[in-house]
DNA sequence: CTCATTTTTTGACAATTATCAAATTCCAGA
DNA sequence: TCTGGAATTTGATAATTGTCAAAAAATGAG
């Protein structure tokens, strides 16, 4: 709870009424290392946001092929903003990394607190446009051409993500093979 | 303007005083071939609208290397909503790839737009998730390994693109050379 | 702590792709 | 219509990366 207050505090100063309101809202939910939070064409019902633990995100492609899409960690929403506004299929599966906790607050309630607070909508806006850029961020990442280089701006850019995610996703994160990538790692 | 209106007309009834207040508030500029609409690092002052012609995107890195990021047709918004909404520089370049028209609104009429009429912020959210979840299909498109399968990807996809772009940012936009591209495509 | 399972590494080889160079085709402007 | 520069294609070669197989290391459940 305290962790989605100082979330929202970074993007605006927070009044009792609304505190009351989100306190009321907000609903937990724990989840067991390998379980599924969120699943790839299921329309979403309810924005949640990750207090302990890790989540990956991946799609499975015509050819049943697994893609790494992402990675949430603690104090960060998970996800699907587009697919949540739109109330459109999620395009990805979310399943959890470690054993992760979670609060959320349902889709008929975060609409009802926006109704009631609008000065909430640029926020929104705001969080919505700083995902997109990390999404833009992420498609430059993967248009440089050498596996190598791409694996060294991973290192350099969320070097977090190598101590805590099993190999074999940064792997598939990066848009390479597994043993590519321990011939990457292998040479210094 | 009509193809201003009927754009927003895709997401919500447009009232007289909406129509009024937009009419007032558009700019029209035009580029020749060759031409920077948008340069890399600046910080956006207004929304621009295609309305006929083509703008490639295209981010330069640290060795000076362009990759091509995405395209706008007409009809379509000139990107860079994040950058918009968040008042940072912008991450891309965008070029005339014809000679091109473009309708815009200042960022303070936008949002003069916004807190008149409050109904549109729901809009903006859309349009924003919108292309977000493009640039997710994009990220999808380029986790595709083989460079064959993300060429027939492509041309399943959006095969006005290659139609209308020269081959050579074709390449860039896939993140693979030009001649990779061209030997691809000889092949049947 | 032990054992089974999963993850990561390593090796050999094949396929894909980048690089460099040159030829050809295309296109815009004179 | 002609022409020079840009775009695309083609060729030869080297480097990178994927694939398959097996070994080694790490992990977790009991």
């Amino acid at each position: 709870m305290q962790q989605v207050i100082d979330f929202i505090s970074g993007f605006i100063q927070v009044s009792e009424a609304e505190l009351h309101f989100i306190a009321d809202n907000l609903q937990y939910t724990s989840f067991k290392k390998g379980e599924i939070l969120l699943q790839q064409g299921q329309i979403p019902n309810k924005l949640s946001f990750v207090i302990k633990g890790a989540v990956r995100g991946y799609y499975t492609d015509e050819n049943g092929m697994e893609h790494t899409l992402g990675f949430a960690f603690e104090n960060h929403p998970l996800g699907a903003f587009d697919s949540f506004t739109q109330q459109m299929p999620i395009g990805f599966t979310g399943c959890a990394l470690e054993n992760t906790d979670t609060i959320w607050i349902s889709q008929s309630a975060f609409y009802r607190f926006l109704e009631t607070y609008p000065r909430y909508e640029k926020v929104v806006r705001t969080i919505i446009s700083q995902y997109m850029t990390l999404e833009g961020e992420k498609t430059k990442l993967l248009r440089i051409i050498s596996s190598k280089e791409r694996y060294r701006a991973l290192l350099e850019t969320q070097p977090e993500l190598i101590q805590r995610v099993p190999l074999k996703y940064i792997a598939s994160y990066l848009g390479i093979t597994i043993e590519t990538l321990s011939r990457i790692r292998a040479k210094r």
